[in-house]
DNA sequence: GACATGTACTTGACTCATCAAATATCATCC
DNA sequence: GGATGATATTTGATGAGTCAAGTACATGTC
C-alpha cells in the first residue's frame, strides 16, 4: 500500500543502515569519513564549519560537535580567520591526511563488499540515481 | 581518490540525509514510519520486538526505546505472550492504523517530490539496486 | 527435576545530532 | 559613530540509537 516512491525510500533507509553499520575503520565512523573526505577535497585551503555543514548535510551545531573529537585527536586543525573574527577555517592536519589514506583502504574494501552484487556499471548508475534525489 | 564504491556510498548517505530531513509527518519521523509500515504488514498478528529489530535494522534496545513513545501515544499496543512470558507481540492499534494512513498521504507526496527527477522506471530500478546492498 | 545454557527483552551509561537560544562579530544606514 | 540587523559559531536541553550488563524466563541434559 505504500507508494512506489515510499518503497524506494524505505529501501534507501535499509541500505543506509547496512552501510553505516559496516563501514567504520580506524575509529572513524562513516559520518566522520564523509566529513574528512570533504576536507581533503578542500586542501590546502580548508573549509568553514558552515560550508561543511552544507556539504555533509549537518546543522552547524552538528559540525561543531563532530569536529570536537577530530580536533582532539589531531586529525583536523582550526585557523581563526584574521579578517573575520567570527569565522575559522578547518583543514586536515598532515596526520589527518595520513590517517584518512590509511582508513580509505579497508573502507574501500568494505564498500566493494557491500556492493559486490552490482557490476561497476550498476554501481555508477546507482550513484547517478542517488544524486538526483532531492535536486 | 575514493573508489567508485565509496563514492556511491557517499551519494547514498547524502540522499539519506536529504530524505530523513524531508519526510516527517504528523509528528512521525521517517524512522517511525518505517517501523509502523512493518507493523502494518504484520497485521493483525503483530510482531515481536526482536523481529522488528531485524526488519528495520535496529538493535533490540533501539526497538524498546522506539516503541516507548508510540505506545504512549496509543499508536501501537503490546500483548504479552501467554506461552512465553519473556516475549510480547506488538501491533498497531486502530488509532495507529488511521494515523498511519493519514500520514502516508503527505509522506507519499514528499517522497514523490524527492524523486521527481526520476521516472517511474528509474525509481523502481533504484529500489532494486538498493535492495542488492549488503546481500 | 535441578543445572547449565540460551533467548527475549530492558536498563544504564554514553555518543551523535537536533533545535532554540546565546555570543560575538560584521555590515549598513543615518 | 552609534543603532539595527545579518552572519558565524557555540552551548544547553533533549531525542534517538548503541553497547554492555542485567533480569526473567525457557529449554535441553544428565
Amino acid at each position: 500500500m505504500p507508494t512506489d516512491a515510499i518503497e524506494t525510500l524505505l529501501a534507501l533507509a535499509q541500505a543506509h543502515a547496512t552501510v553505516t553499520r559496516a563501514i567504520e575503520v580506524q575509529g572513524l565512523s562513516f559520518a566522520e569519513l564523509r566529513l574528512l573526505l570533504v576536507l581533503r577535497a578542500a586542501q590546502p585551503h580548508g573549509r568553514r564549519p558552515t560550508e561543511l555543514a552544507r556539504e555533509v548535510l549537518l546543522t552547524p551545531s552538528g559540525v561543531t560537535r563532530a569536529l570536537l573529537p577530530l580536533e582532539k585527536r589531531g586529525i583536523v586543525e582550526r585557523e581563526r580567520d584574521p579578517d573575520d573574527a567570527r569565522a575559522s577555517q578547518i583543514r586536515l592536519t598532515t596526520a589527518g591526511v595520513t590517517l584518512l589514506d590509511d582508513a580509505l583502504i579497508p573502507a574501500g574494501e568494505r564498500a566493494s563488499k557491500l556492493l559486490r552484487r552490482l557490476s561497476l556499471g550498476q554501481t555508477k548508475q546507482l550513484q547517478r540515481l542517488l544524486e538526483e534525489i532531492g535536486r
